[in-house]
DNA sequence: TGAAATGTTGGGGCG
DNA sequence: ACGCCCCAACATTTC
């Protein structure tokens, strides 16, 4: 009776989990471990909204693996430590999982697999998370991409030669290690603030799977417009459920083409999604090639960038309380459901650093602490680019305009009221800009510029010319005579 | 996965 | 009929 350990990290799944089912290929007993690791907080230790999941999704995990047979033994401590201790306990020979690609996560696998080794435990390591490998996918002269739309390209090239998800096995069974109770390892909050994301989100693999299906059925044949749209359901809302790998990108892929197939979904709709993935995709190879990236600008450039910091600007915009509804009403989206559209997400992310000249990482930390799918790959991607410092990133100069933003992409308000609610009486023409409407405009929708809702902390026209004075200085002269 | 400034065009009013 | 001006609409350029 062989014994095998699956380590689970951000791979709270049993279907389509190589980890597992190598496992079970091979040992008869299964043990189930999750380890709460100090070593793992380090800069970027995970924040709150992200613990509150991964406690969801924790005990989610374990319920599905009673019913299957055995539980989820939870440690606490150096995972190497726990891992050798656990393997001794329960003459465990094997040990499997699924890699993560943070820099100092895959530093710390990199010699736990050599410590344990040492010890005479069988270690392998899988790929759960990605399409690709971050180290598969390379130009023709062997170096990384750095620019999306070639990657993406020959990653398509190579979609249909990834494996088939598997299943999640049906029986499992094993000893019953000694175990810490969740509750212990202090992922929930100590003020009950959590409220708005247990509203809004279903953690755990089975939560995972009906919104893949309810968003193959309803959001992908209209994804083209409807992932533009903050006011609408129309993006997957699966970003949460991947960084935790309660559902992976194969299976995301396979269950995409299925509904093309069974239904007439815009063939264009789809692709645009699948690119949504391939964007996930590259945020992963540009952290496994410039680890750096998630303190330092990839365009160098930038590190004498002349950042304001300015701390009541920062709280303003945290707090949603800059006088830009647009902008407003994403942080406190953020803030109640954990979560923020990514139309909106690039508004508020242009603001801070541009209009109100933050540093993106000021911007990043935020949304570390408050974003369910707070992603290490993602997060740094997402800010350098907006901040116009990274990859393949937007154009320093491309600033939202938040009134034009929310004339374009939330048409009848309706983003706004929601999450607006002392701003809902203006009509449409003035809820987005309510320091250009009249005095009788604003009385008549019981708005009080300066004391029900903030003036504009910043004018829009002014601060856009300062940040593009600000970008100019720190380009290189153009090398013009020759 | 911008927005603003600047340039061009063409229809209509008018003398 | 014609030239002139205005300006909206659209296109291009610039940051």
């Amino acid at each position: 009776m062989s014994t095998a350990l699956v380590w689970f990290r951000r791979d709270l799944r049993l279907a389509d989990n190589p980890a597992l089912a190598a496992a079970v290929r091979h040992a008869e007993r299964i043990v189930a471990v999750y380890v709460h690791a100090p070593e793992e907080d380090g800069a970027w230790r995970a924040g709150a909204a992200s613990n509150w999941w991964l406690y969801q999704s924790l005990a989610r995990l374990d319920e599905d693996l009673r019913r299957r047979g055995i539980r989820l033994t939870l440690r606490r401590g150096p995972a190497t430590r726990e891992l050798a201790a656990l393997a001794r306990e329960t003459s465990a020979t094997h040990l499997y999982w699924n890699r993560l690609y943070d820099p100092a996560l895959v530093a710390r696998d990199t010699s736990l697999k050599v410590e344990l080794r040492a010890l005479g435990l069988f270690c392998e390591s899988f790929n759960g998370a990605l399409l690709f490998e971050p180290w598969d996918v390379l130009t023709i002269q062997g170096q990384p991409y750095r620019v999306f739309t070639p990657f993406w390209r020959a990653g398509q090239a190579r979609l249909d030669t990834l494996p088939v998800p598997v299943p999640a096995p049906e029986r499992l069974r094993g000893p019953a290690p000694r175990g810490e109770p969740l509750e212990v390892l202090g992922l929930l909050p100590h003020v009950a603030w959590d409220a708005g994301l247990a509203k809004t989100w279903t953690p755990g693999e089975d939560g995972a799977h009906a919104r893949l299906l309810e968003f193959c059925d309803d959001g992908l044949a209209a994804y083209d417009e409807g992932r533009d749209r903050p006011d609408l359901p129309g993006s997957s809302r699966l970003s949460p459920h991947l960084h935790f790998g309660e559902l992976g990108p194969r299976q995301c892929l396979a269950a995409v083409r299925n509904a093309v197939v069974d239904r007439p979904v815009a063939r264009s709709s789809a692709e645009t999604f699948l690119r949504e993935l391939g964007w996930r995709e590259f945020a992963h190879h540009l952290l496994h090639h410039f680890p750096q990236t998630t303190d330092a600008p990839l365009d160098e450039r930038f590190a004498r960038f002349p950042w304001a910091r300015r701390a009541e600007w920062l709280e303003a915009w945290q707090r949603g309380r800059t006088g830009f509804p647009l902008v407003d009403a994403g942080m406190r989206e953020l803030w109640a459901t954990g979560w923020m559209h990514n139309r909106v997400r690039m508004v508020v992310a242009s603001l801070l650093t541009k209009n109100l000249r933050q540093s993106w990482l000021a911007g990043a930390r935020w949304f570390w602490d408050t974003l369910v799918d707070a992603d290490l790959a993602n997060n740094t991607l997402g800010w350098q680019w907006t901040a116009g410092c990274g990859a393949d990133a937007a154009p320093f100069f491309r600033i939202f305009n938040p009134v034009l933003q929310a004339e374009r992409h939330d048409p009848r308000r309706l983003y706004l009221r929601r999450w607006l609610p002392e701003l809902a009486r203006l009509p449409d023409a003035w809820i987005h800009r309510p320091w250009q409407a009249t005095a009788p405009v604003l009385d008549a929708a019981g708005v009080s510029l300066g004391s029900t809702y903030p003036r504009p902390i910043v004018d829009l026209a002014a601060s856009r010319r300062e940040a593009l004075d600000a970008y100019a200085r720190i380009r290189e002269p153009v090398a013009s005579d020759r």
